[in-house]
DNA sequence: AATCGATGCTCCC
DNA sequence: TGGGAGCCCTCGAT
């Protein structure tokens, strides 16, 4: 193709751009050349974006201007050198070989090939046999039998599951919590601040409140002395106390009582646990500090006390189920501190446990309280099997991909409350996998006593990261959390049936089972679930607040 | 179908 | 020790 010659005053433009070849990743240098020096032949394909090029070049080079150079050469997206692309290549992301693994962050190899991507050969494994077994039978099957011998398929299936989607949120999800009595109830917290109360068999049935709280609601917690009183942290500083069955709210806690004064000083909640032996509610914020309200007068109580780095965000708080005197706090300040409640201030914490990075998430065990699990920006689980035991360093470390946190809710590992060989714990997973040509990222059930994945769950219609994860206290059930939906997984044979009177709010996918197969024996008593959502609306719609909201479009 | 950006933390100077 | 740039699999809005 014959060049446009053109204003000639203009200096050469220098169009670089990769052949396609796609092995060469030596020296950058010689590259360049080659490819300056080729210029000539491949010019065709960039015609239309620069018109103005090529043999001009020698002219406006005798004129003195300097070459424009642009380059078109595919460059990784991660380090930004040619010779290689980091990104996805169908549903498997490839990644950048010049940067440390991105799942356990050691050189030398990247995620496809890391030793501890223990998923690695899902792929290959033929179907049918993928089918074989009942992984997630298996997974709720031994909390009923813990004498089970630890041998465990590799895999759960997710046709063994079916999951009901809830699309109501209009951000992510960042929080779950069941309901201490009530079954089939479910609270659900958003960024922008809204608690949604759901009966998950009838999905249609909500209560939503959006006036709570301002900004992300971070932690919810029933009162333990009357579950129709809900508290709730917030990124707004507040603490929520909703009355459920009159929608009325109040803030025993208001960090920003005069409002914003820039980021240096606004306040936000985040970890919360309730003390219902000494009767408080435990509150931390993004400073270090823990503050304290009182149950009974529902009233701020004590000092606020510094716990972890000044500054620092504390991300979680947790009571011990056993031990009413033991605090375990976490922050970004890369710890993980155990505290005795009868004497707690600055500097007084028992243990403090370090991590590599930030600390999402630390729980005692549900039942024994005397495990420590955490989940830490560094993609490790680590596990602490006794409190009286050696806490200078875990018990074990257990490399799980869950380190994306910019657009987030951050990933926490959360037992399994049901599981009395407190080995069980759920986390939903980062980098995807691929299933069958889609990348989809599964929630994984890790047995922490061998951190083998006992269990991985996904849907090919659920193409969303799910971080927010909940096991049900009495039923194998698993809510789930992410950008906009709820998910609420069960076993498919003994699924309740779900209703979907409002397709547009409501879908549900995964072939959820329509027979009802009602499961008999641990769980309480159903009944008394009935209408509990309709008696909230009853009650509600007879309180004064208008600003209830009950319902509100997608 | 591209692009943008909200957003939190880390690292580097 | 503080400020600012920049960041690997987001995801919804435009």
């Amino acid at each position: 193709m014959a060049p446009i010659t053109r204003r000639m005053t203009f200096p050469k433009v220098v169009i670089e751009r990769d052949t396609d070849s796609e092995e060469s990743s030596s020296d950058e240098e010689e590259e360049d050349e080659a490819v300056e020096e080729e210029e000539e032949e491949e010019e065709e394909r960039v015609e239309s974006k620069v018109t103005e090029e090529t043999q001009v070049g020698s002219d406006a080079k005798r004129k003195g201007k300097a070459p424009i150079t642009i380059s078109l050469k595919k460059v990784c997206k991660v380090c930004k050198k040619p010779g290689h692309e980091a990104g996805f290549r169908g549903a498997t992301y490839i990644d950048c070989p010049m940067k440390p693994c991105f799942l356990c962050k050691m050189p030398g190899h990247t995620t496809m090939t890391c030793p501890h991507r223990v998923t690695t050969e899902f792929g290959v494994i033929p179907a049918p046999r993928r089918n074989t077994h009942k992984p997630l039978e298996y997974v709720f099957e031994r909390q009923l039998r813990p004498d089970i011998p630890p041998i465990k398929p590799k895999h759960v299936i997710p046709d063994q599951v079916s999951c009901a989607v809830i699309r109501y949120h209009s951000r992510r999800i960042t929080c779950l919590e069941f309901h201490p009595t009530k079954n089939n109830i479910l609270l659900s917290g958003d960024k922008r601040g809204q608690v949604g109360v759901w009966d998950f068999v009838k999905v249609h049935e909500k209560v939503v409140y959006g006036n709570i709280h301002s900004c992300i609601t971070n932690n919810m917690r029933f009162n333990p002395t009357n579950d129709c009183m809900v508290y709730s942290a917030s990124s707004d500083g507040t603490v929520g106390c909703t009355d459920l069955e009159t929608g009325i709210s109040f803030s025993p806690i208001n960090l920003n009582p005069d409002g914003w004064q820039g980021p240096g000083s606004w306040k936000m909640l985040y970890g919360m646990d309730i003390n219902s032996e000494k009767g408080l509610v435990l509150v931390a914020d993004n400073f270090g500090y823990l503050h304290l309200v009182d149950i009974r007068s529902n009233d701020k109580t004590g000092n606020a006390i510094l716990i972890h780095k000044k500054g620092s965000k504390v991300t979680g708080l947790h009571c011990n189920p056993v031990q009413p005197d033991l605090l375990l706090s976490c922050g970004n300040d890369h710890f993980a501190r155990i505290w005795d409640m009868r004497r707690i201030e600055a500097g007084s914490s028992l243990n403090d446990l370090e991590h590599r990075r930030v600390v999402n998430s630390a729980y005692f065990s549900p039942l024994s309280g005397n495990k420590i699990l955490t989940t830490s920006q560094d993609n490790r689980l680590r596990i602490w099997d006794s409190l009286v035991g050696n806490m200078d360093s875990p018990s074990r470390e257990i490399v799980h991909s869950h380190d994306f946190n910019r657009h987030l809710t951050p990933f926490k590992a959360e037992w399994d409350p049901k599981d009395p060989s407190e080995s069980l714990a759920v986390i939903g997973r980062y980098i995807s996998e691929n299933f069958n040509g889609a990348a989809l990222h599964p929630i994984d059930f890790i047995d922490i006593s061998s951190g083998q994945l006992v269990a991985e769950v996904m849907d090919p219609n659920i193409t969303t990261i799910t971080p927010v994860n909940k096991l049900h206290p009495r039923d194998d059930i698993l809510a789930s959390g992410s950008s906009r939906s709820l998910f609420i997984w069960r076993p498919k044979d003994r699924s309740e049936p779900i209703e979907e009177k409002d397709e547009r709010k409501v879908v549900v996918c995964g072939g959820a089972d329509k027979k009802r197969n009602r499961k008999s024996g641990d769980g309480g008593d159903d009944s008394d679930d009935e209408g509990f959502i309709s008696k909230l609306k009853k009650s509600n719609s007879k309180s004064k607040k208008p600003d209830l909201k009950l319902s509100r479009r997608k």
